[in-house]
DNA sequence: CCAGAGTGATGCAAAAAATGCACCGCTATG
DNA sequence: CATAGCGGTGCATTTTTTGCATCACTCTGG
């Protein structure tokens, strides 16, 4: 949109932190893209950036134009979702922060079934903790975040939520392999494998553990969910997953096994978006499609 | 905002029905509007306007659009209104819909009262019935809406709510004037001045009248509740008005009596705005003052 | 039934706006 | 204290926008 370039500019500025850098970015020399900010700075009736001697900074007023600029541009490519729906055709690009438990099984599984009927739709995955979710739905860098236990819920609107009970995973040939269900304690007993400390799960056992008055000793910690998978299998360590991380046809090769509620209480999956912003078509019906799927 | 000059000239086109009218009220020639509009066709990707003999009318992509444009002007002026709030002076426009009842008294003095402190900020009143209002919000005509009794309520986000008994209005010399409370029963024994069928009040009078089994029979129906206060001062007339229409400071030739609520059951008075947006700072702490001033 | 007044669209020349280039003054840095 | 990087600016040039005249079309009223 022509008419919107001072807005791709100002962000342009904004990102480089200079006029000279930003400049090549926008295919455009330096001297006009300064007075294009300069004019418009000028009609917006207050500068919008800091000149400092290495360069141009948002004051506050910067800030929170940028805001409505981004606020604006998303409800512009919603109108243009909607528009497209008019004629029949669903085109789109939805933005996704998920924890890292929904990589494995459950988006790649939705994501093709919904372009199955929707091919022209096409998606972003971030993975993002619980923290930095949150920020991509208010820079709205992504559109849609499925987080395990989210961890501000301000500026966060709950479209669904899901229990998950956590699992422990371990290989087939593990002594606690046949159990229908396990506490922790008896967990404890063997080599642990654990998320890294900013993970949901890894937060929810550091409590149950000290409620035991234990504490936590793995003999492995990786924020790779595939790596804590593989060393399970091949020894008698014991992992732990959320079940959506979790492929519902059981490997032959895995056990899961959940621990008991009154143990680790287990937590809450989130499908939400930033609060107060209407959704495109596209991500709204995708959104539709992941909550009957937690269902 | 020169770079949105093209949303003007859209609401020019969809306000006056064609590009020839429209330019006039641009002050630009109908060929480089429409040459503009096309323009911005193209960019946008579809038509957003239906050429017919006539004219130009917006099809249901233009309104999606016009709905967008009239949101992120409101939006932009919200920026502006902070921005002027960081450098301490509180500037803005406030645009007020309301019922009849609060225009002789709460209205303005609560207006003069914000701009003792505030001279910057200047108002506009719009009377409206509990339909139209909404409408103005919708339409982003106006920013709030302070309305006795609103009909539908989607899109109105609620802000404050008061109850208003039904009050009877007289003259002081009035047979019934030095009562402190009366019932309906006793006031259909006179002259009824009653406020035109669209108004609350006259909706609730009508409910009580016919839960008594009786239908009423003004003498005098008016839109003007100073004319309703004026004929009943001059006679044993009765009119009805609700407390925040009245003057506290009871004035002297009349009288005002709180119906029983067994008999009327009163109504709520409604500060509101549309569902969703986020008020200039203007017009929140306006709204604020109001709600306090209600309360 | 047809003339006229209304509509949007378009070719072309003139006017206006945006751009690129060269250069200025400034400041932090090594 | 030289230098590299910054934002700002005057001026010629390019690009975009505009206005005018005019076309094709449709509905309306005599």
């Amino acid at each position: 949109m022509r008419h919107l370039l001072i807005y791709d500019m100002i962000e342009a500025v904004h990102r480089s932190g200079s006029i000279r850098r930003a400049a090549e970015d926008t295919n455009i020399t330096a001297s006009a893209l300064n007075r294009r900010i300069q004019a418009f700075e000028e009609e917006f009736g207050s500068e919008i950036f800091e000149r400092l001697p290495r360069g141009m900074k948002l004051n506050p007023a910067g800030e929170l134009l940028l805001y409505h600029i981004r606020l604006q541009r998303q409800d512009l490519i919603r109108v243009h979702s909607q528009v497209a729906d008019l004629s029949g055709m669903r085109r789109g690009h939805v933005k996704i922060a998920c924890s890292q438990a929904l990589l494995p099984y459950f988006l790649p599984r939705e994501i093709s079934k919904y372009r199955a009927e929707f091919p022209d739709v096409t998606f972003s995955v971030n993975v993002r903790d619980r923290i930095q979710a949150e920020k991509d739905l208010v820079n709205f860098e992504s559109d849609l975040a499925l987080v395990f236990e989210p961890a501000h819920m301000v500026n966060f609107e709950v479209l669904h939520a899901v229990h998950q009970p956590v699992m422990a995973v371990m290989s087939a040939a593990h002594p606690l392999a046949d159990r229908k269900s396990l506490r922790l304690r008896e967990c404890l007993e063997y080599d642990l494998v654990l998320p890294a400390p900013q993970f949901g799960v890894r937060v929810l056992l550091e409590q149950a553990a000290a409620r035991l008055g234990r504490k936590l000793e793995p003999v492995l910690e990786t924020d790779s969910f595939d790596m804590m998978r593989r060393f399970a299998a091949y020894g008698d360590g014991i992992g732990f997953q959320v079940p959506v991380g979790l492929n519902a046809l059981a490997r032959p090769d895995m056990s899961f096994i959940p621990i008991a509620e009154r143990d680790v209480a287990g937590g809450e999956l989130y499908l939400g978006h930033l609060k107060g912003r209407s959704l495109p078509v596209a991500t709204l019906k995708f959104a539709n499609q992941v909550m009957t799927a937690l269902s």
